[in-house]
DNA sequence: ATGATTTGTGTAAACGGTTACATATACGAA
DNA sequence: TTCGTATATGTAACCGTTTACACAAATCAT
């Protein structure tokens, strides 16, 4: 491996010199400056990133948490992320937590370990005060914190848009899906949609889950048309788990949305080829994922923030599980 | 932050004695390990992480380096991974190449820089002589190599199986949907199906596309029922394109299976919830990203690897976008 | 009792960068 | 000419670990 040492002796300069064309600081000469980085060419040279971090007390890594990559809604959330912070010239240390603590505090530990700049976080952290000892910023996503940055849509809003869309098209009994109790964001949500119901005249059924996972999804959806044959309207905890209420409606021979509708809520990229198409309610996922990445570069760059908290909205994307409505006017 | 030295002077030894209790390495008298425990306990001291690898020139780090973790099959990829590597103490940083040389060698650099124990790469390598320079192992995932190890589904077979099943079926004007060119495993498929149209009696046209992405997808369907509207079975480059395939044929009104064959490439969780449920051959991708990680950890641990390449089978999943054949005997 | 070996611990030199500080020259102003 | 400042470069300390080496005490074999 060759070091900065290498070089220096290559080119007839010391190492501090060579540091100084490296990383553009102080002062050195034109012609200095190009016979180093002709010998950094020359011998194929790349600073060790650790031993400067090392120094430094500080990496371009950046720590990113995730509860599950498979649910194909925090890919997207990492791409926005990804894509920012890559520009910026930092990288990605990835941890799925699986919404378990214990994996939660592993990661946390990995990322004060490698000196990362920063991190995103959308898990658990119901214990919030797991990261006041932490060293570095966090900001959370798809979860709120008053006390962090947080980039998340507005869960409450969404629940209640679905519940109110599908009551104005025509549902009267009505299953609601409640996330899991641990999931915060799946709780906002339902907390929501609770919000409307109970003050409809709609009948309306909640059936507790413990998971959003596709493994289970199947699970769910079965289990609703088992305890609540007559329902004519579901919002589902996710579009997951609407995507599984679909396929057991057909195969139950249901008609969507003449008999039943139903509502999602992400807007994952598959739903638009579900059938019938679903109807959402969509977060940015990869919006989110952009401006938490934005939020944590300003952090990093201890550049103030203006606004900590930045709430997304939520959107009623109407597809083909709700029924049409004819606008007045 | 506490360093070793503090815990060092705090328990009255020196520091070469805690790093042997850490490491547990060396000769330690019982009583003095307990001590240091107790003192790192107290003190809540946890190892520098970018030191430790400075010295010994490699981290807990493994690079991972995708296409595209937006695209389902990915996801499922890079959790077979962390999850195998995760109990072996190590974590992932993560790239995400858009399938871009440029892109991938940027991240080539960040893992050498990061002193990574080793990588996993699921992306272009057209030119292996990129990775001959490295340091640290490589595995080959979703991609062959006579080189390097590798974990990889028989793509080939796949397709000839894809082509077969659907011939079998009855289909007689056939569309192969050709993936990018400049991605492997989609042009092995191609070639394993192309091998059996060519030598069947049925018709077939070639549609050549340049993604796999969700985006374009509705594109690709959308031309071919356009070029050409008469035919009867397709054979998708992977399951987002066959469902935006079963999509595009639904809102055309066409009848499948019974008009229209439609099979997929890959087995992504969602598959099953289409509709018609996708027909698709299925690649094991969890168990070939554990695999794969499972490889590293013995070219790590310089265990000698019994085999170095690794060939998943693909299967047939018979699913709804296909018809039945009845068993002979 | 004596030497060899095992056990236990400490000192200091790495690892490969960054940077505070020292030094030296060039240049412009007074 | 002299001083102050800008320019240019080098030396060495430092970041927080691991480990080679040295040394001493304890244990064992003869």
């Amino acid at each position: 491996m060759v070091t900065i040492r290498d070089v220096a002796k290559e080119a007839g300069v010391s190492v501090a010199t060579v540091s100084r064309v490296l990383n553009s600081t102080g002062y050195v000469k034109e012609d200095t400056r190009v016979r180093v980085m002709n010998t950094i060419q020359k011998l194929n040279y790349s600073p060790n990133e650790v031993a400067r971090s090392l120094y430094t007390r500080e990496s371009r890594l950046i720590g990113l948490l995730l509860p599950d990559i498979t649910n194909p809604f925090f890919p997207q959330l990492a791409r926005g992320i990804e894509d920012e912070v890559h520009s910026h010239g930092f990288r990605l240390i990835l941890g799925n937590s699986d919404e378990q603590l214990e994996k939660e505090l592993t990661y946390l530990q990995t990322f004060t370990q490698n000196h990362v700049v920063g991190m995103i976080t959308a898990t658990t952290s119901l214990a919030q005060k797991l990261y006041e000892g932490l060293t570095f910023p966090v900001v959370f996503l798809d979860r709120s914190s008053d006390q962090y940055p947080s980039v998340y849509a507005d869960g409450f809003e969404g629940g209640k848009l679905a519940a109110e869309e599908i009551i104005k098209r025509g549902s009267k009994r009505i299953t609601l899906i409640k996330g899991p109790v641990n999931v915060k964001p799946a709780q906002e949500r339902f907390q929501g949609s609770l919000s409307v119901l109970s003050q409809s005249d709609a009948d309306f059924y909640v059936l507790n889950t413990n998971s959003l996972a596709f493994d289970d999804a199947q699970k769910w959806a079965k289990e609703i048309f088992q305890k609540y044959p007559e329902t004519d309207g579901i919002i589902a905890s996710n579009d997951i788990v609407a995507t599984a209420v679909l396929h057991e409606a057909f195969r139950l021979e249901k008609s969507v949305p003449d008999d039943l509708q139903v509502i999602g809520f992400d807007d994952i990229p598959q739903s638009r080829f579900s059938f019938p198409a679903l109807s959402t309610i969509r977060q940015p996922a990869y919006e989110m994922g952009k401006q938490a990445a934005c939020l944590l570069m300003k952090c990093i760059k201890k550049e103030p923030l203006i606004q900590k908290q930045v709430q997304l909205p939520v959107t009623f994307i109407e597809r083909n599980t709700t029924r049409k409505v004819e606008e007045h006017g």
